[in-house]
Formats: structure tokens, C-alpha cells, sequence
DNA sequence: TTCAGCTATTCGGCGTTGCTAGGTACTGGT
DNA sequence: ACCAGTACCTAGCAACGCCGAATAGCTGAA
């Protein structure tokens, strides 16, 4: 992908990282592989480690060490109430959004 | 809607009016009043005006000037090939990202 | 023992984007 | 003369993601 993936990050990586904290705790480093994984090939390690803090200051997250065997210790980041709260918010939002760009779509044909 | 709809259009309103204008030519004022329109309540008149700016410079849509019988001389925007081509890009990477998105959701549940 | 490589986090500077807030200009109605 | 509606433009700002580099701990091969 590329710069336009980038560009629609802003805004929405926020909401995927939120989303999977809601499944599970994770660590960034763990976060940022994972994402890899799933496709998003350029998302750089240094973003999520960023958007962590952000999301910690904002008390969205819930955040413990701990002691990895593999190197340093792991920040563990867990989803508390208001971060929550904050994904339905973002899901809302989200919906809003990706129905007006369907019914784009549709229409563009 | 509020500042979370306003960092997610960052890299999909370019695409919104791209898709716009993929249906018929249209001008500034226009767009910014169909947007409102259609729930995109808090779009700043200046964010479209700056966008077409930044697309006509790319070179993805042509422009023609048409005397308006209400005010001054509209900028009628249309797509042309190069920006039929980047808003197919566009499609795909957005299908990209709700793809994604939508695993996320189903998986959070 | 040393050094490469993986794990794990942090930081400063940069470019792009949308918003704010203001300005310009033309027309028609009161 | 004035104001509202139409139509466009601009400068400065904040937020976000990327780039590049640094730091630090651990493991295994040379």
C-alpha cells in the first residue's frame, strides 16, 4: 500500500488498537507484530508505541510491567471502563462513516 | 460528531470527493452543501476548497471556470482519467482497512 | 568472549491533513 | 445603503503517522 493507507490510519489505527486491547491485554511490541501480520505491512513500531502513551494518558488503558524472559521488561496495556465507553464511541463514529462511503460506492456505478 | 469523525477523514475525504465527483462535476460550494447534507455536519467550508486545490495540483480532476448567476464564477471540478485511476486505488485500499475492521468488530464481540 | 540478532521501548523532527477564523467578491431584495 | 446568500481563498494551528536513531536486556553462534 502506501501512502494513502497512511493517510487513512489517522484516526482509525487509534480504534484498531483499542478494538484489540478489548479482546486480550497486549504489549506493543506484540501489537505492532500483529498488526503485521494482518496485512497492515507498514505501520511502523514507533506509531504504536506513541499512540500507547496517548491512549494511557487519556486513562482509556490500564497499563502494567512485566518481566519478560526475552529481553526488556513488557508494558501491558488492558482496556479498562472508559476505554470502553470510548471504542463504542468509535464504533458509532466508524459506522457513520463506512455507510456514507457504501452508499458512494454504490452510487458510483 | 466531534474530533473523532474529524481525524478519521483524514485520507477518506479526499476519497469522499474523489467518489463525489466520479458521479458529475461539481464545485466547491456544492460539495460542502451536499456533505452537510448528508450528516458530515462539521466539514469547515475551507477543508474542501484546500482539498480541491490539493487534487487539481495532482493533476486527478480537470477544472472549468462557469459564470454563476447567484455570485461569483464556480470551479467546476470533474474526474478525469488519472483520477478515476487513484480513486480505484483508493476503493481498494479503503476495502483494505474495513475489512480489517470489520474482523475486529465480529472478533470483540 | 565477543558480537550479531531478536526482544522491547522511547524520542525528536518531519510531512500531510482537517479545523479555525478571517477576508474577498458578486448578486438581489428591503 | 445594507444585508443575506452565493462562491472562493488564505494563514496559522493541532493531531496523527512515519522516519531514523538510540537504549537496553537476553540468547546463541563464532
Amino acid at each position: 500500500m502506501g501512502k494513502l493507507v497512511t493517510e487513512m490510519l489517522k484516526g482509525t489505527l487509534e480504534g484498531i488498537v483499542l478494538a484489540i486491547l478489548s479482546g486480550r491485554p497486549a504489549y506493543g511490541y506484540e501489537i505492532t507484530a500483529w498488526l503485521r501480520d494482518q496485512g497492515f505491512s507498514d505501520i511502523a513500531e514507533g506509531t504504536i508505541y506513541a499512540l500507547l502513551v496517548r491512549i494511557e494518558q487519556r486513562g482509556l488503558v490500564d497499563v502494567e510491567k512485566v518481566p519478560s524472559e526475552k529481553g526488556p521488561p513488557r508494558k501491558v496495556y488492558s482496556l479498562n471502563a472508559q476505554g470502553r465507553e470510548y471504542l463504542e464511541e468509535f464504533w458509532t463514529t466508524w459506522s457513520f462513516l463506512a455507510g456514507r462511503l457504501e452508499q458512494l460506492r454504490e452510487g458510483g456505478k
